[in-house]
DNA sequence: GTGAAAGCGCTAACAG
DNA sequence: CTGTTAGCGCTTTCAC
């Protein structure tokens, strides 16, 4: 900047000026920088320029989530960007894989590069230690998961509702042996579609009994196996509550290897590509990802712009989308 | 920092020692340090030391893909993440949707935040705009499109080679009557994609004219328009090439739609999830997103690390993978 | 083994 | 309308 300056004939600050389209510079003197920056390939270092401005403000956002390469984890992504490009703001993602490890050291990593906001799916049992970074001004949305050991912000899907409507769905088509194929418990959304699951059962006035619950699944080839064994049974479950994207898909390969795809009903939590092109389509309760990122994003520039109202919990509703598998009736065995 | 060093008691440059790790500080000087850093809630800023530092790293990565909302990016995200964490750089993503001007804006916001490396998709038709980047020794990767207008590192998929061994396949099946359902023109992989079919054709003593060349699509819709115009034409194809996902889900929905799915053959570039079961499952020539992300992060850090070798072109192979629906043979309709 | 002074590229505050 | 001085949080250099 200070060769511009030279170049232009100018003062440090008059280039300081331009650059940040400030008033108070006459066009003729404004052109001849412009003209000297672009001569010199020049590019202004925002890092540099934060460290002086007074409200510090690094432009950029940390965003923690599951995986960069899983779909819904992905369009919450998307969600982000698209709300927080117009601003010149940027975001560092990083994935954790459900590691309360990877977690820390991520958080850690976006904290000493000084981002301005941070959007977070955690799996440690408590985020406490984001207090101090709370206390020195972070706005901090949780997204997906809710915050435990703290009190922050949160975008969430009903998980409970959405699984309780899963439910609900497949004992209106008759069925009573319901099998619930969820993820680890450790896992707060798990433990709400669980509760969700369980809950319409009650409200049905079915005995828990009679339901089968198989928890702690966390990939496509373990719910598969999972099923395989419940299929296997001498009683088996007449329709199937898959608690997550990769479970309903192990699921849909369990029904498949038994020949049971077209007989025992199955509705899943979260929406599957191609669902709609596979025989039966699979009746799906969907998330909105895009609602969820685009939220949360807002909530954090809400409070950088100084928003001080009291946490808030936004739940964002499902939808459930019959394709088929889900409105398989009692009876077709 | 400062403050650090009062409560420690110590001078500026000892805190910035411990925190470095660097040697010649005595293990109970060090540790009055990390205590007092501790009761501080001290946060090194990784920006103003780099401002100082004599290699002027930021630990950062610009990563410019079509979205990060879409499965193919989503997979090199991950792999250039994967290589980017053990070295403690974190990675800027952004989308472009094909957008020349976001590509370009994107790249400038990098560019601002000083990151240490740049891997780029490019819908630009030359990237000579980034000679001056390069002269100033910032390592740029291309990934999936190769550069024009300037000579850099890139990691591709065999784009050519893998739709020729793709129609090759449909050949072998006894089709003649073959179409190719392309992306837009200007993109640098769809035209290699549509080289490698005509190629394939031309060996096989095929007339071009026999063949139809549809381009220019860029969504499912479009792609399922297309076909389903071709399939009501008096002459429809046997057997469908379709150069990338969307536009495979495309004709999967036309196929449908005429109940041509188990007469038609057809065969996808690039993998698409739950291809294997639908039915019949649809047989694609994947690439390999992991190896690309990977390979172009290790090269970036090559670079970083002083090879200064010439430009290289690294080829990253595709695989075929047959799942029926590439298998349907001539006379089936 | 430790610390003081200078300065990275920029903006704030004020002076002209 | 424009320039000067100080200083952001840190590392470098060099002296103790």
């Amino acid at each position: 900047m200070r060769q511009v300056a030279k170049l232009a004939g100018v003062g440090l600050k008059t280039v300081s000026r331009v650059i940040n389209g400030e008033p108070g510079v006459t066009p003729a003197t404004a052109r001849r920088v412009t003209d000297a920056a672009r001569a010199l390939d020049y590019q202004p270092d925002v890092h540099a320029g934060n460290l002086r401005r007074s409200d510090r403000r690094t432009g950029t956002l940390g965003l923690l989530i599951s995986s960069v390469d899983n779909p819904f984890a992905g369009a919450v992504h998307r969600a982000v960007e698209d709300a927080a490009a117009p601003r010149g703001v940027a975001v560092f993602a990083s994935s954790f894989d459900d590691d309360p490890n990877r977690e820390r050291e991520a958080v850690i990593a976006f904290l000493r590069r000084r981002v301005d906001g941070l959007i977070l799916t955690t799996s440690t049992a408590s985020q406490a230690y984001l207090e101090p970074e709370v206390r020195r001004g972070t706005p901090i949305v949780f997204v997906d998961r809710e915050p435990s050991g703290i009190d922050l912000d949160a975008v969430v899907s009903d998980n409970a509702e959405g699984a309780a409507r899963a439910t609900a769905h497949l004992l209106a088509r008759g069925h009573r042996r319901l099998a619930y194929l969820g993820d680890r418990r450790e896992i707060q959304t798990a433990r709400e579609r669980r509760r969700g699951f369980l809950e319409a059962l009650g409200r049905a006035g079915i005995p828990t009994g009679e339901a089968t619950v198989v928890e702690e699944l966390h990939s496509e080839r373990g719910a598969r196996d999972a099923l395989l064994r419940l299929l296997d049974s001498p009683d088996p479950p007449t329709a199937v509550f898959s608690a997550q994207n990769l479970i309903t898909v192990g699921a849909i390969r369990a029904l498949r290897e038994r020949g049971r795809a077209l007989d025992t009903a199955l509705v899943g939590f979260d929406d599957v590509d191609l669902a709609d092109l596979l025989e039966p389509g699979i009746t799906v309760v969907a998330q909105h990802p895009e609602d969820i990122g685009r939220i949360a994003a807002e909530r954090v520039f809400a409070r950088l712009d100084g928003d001080d109202s009291p946490t808030r919990r936004i739940v964002v509703g499902t939808t459930l989308i019959e394709r088929g598998s889900g409105e398989i009736p009692l009876g077709s065995q």
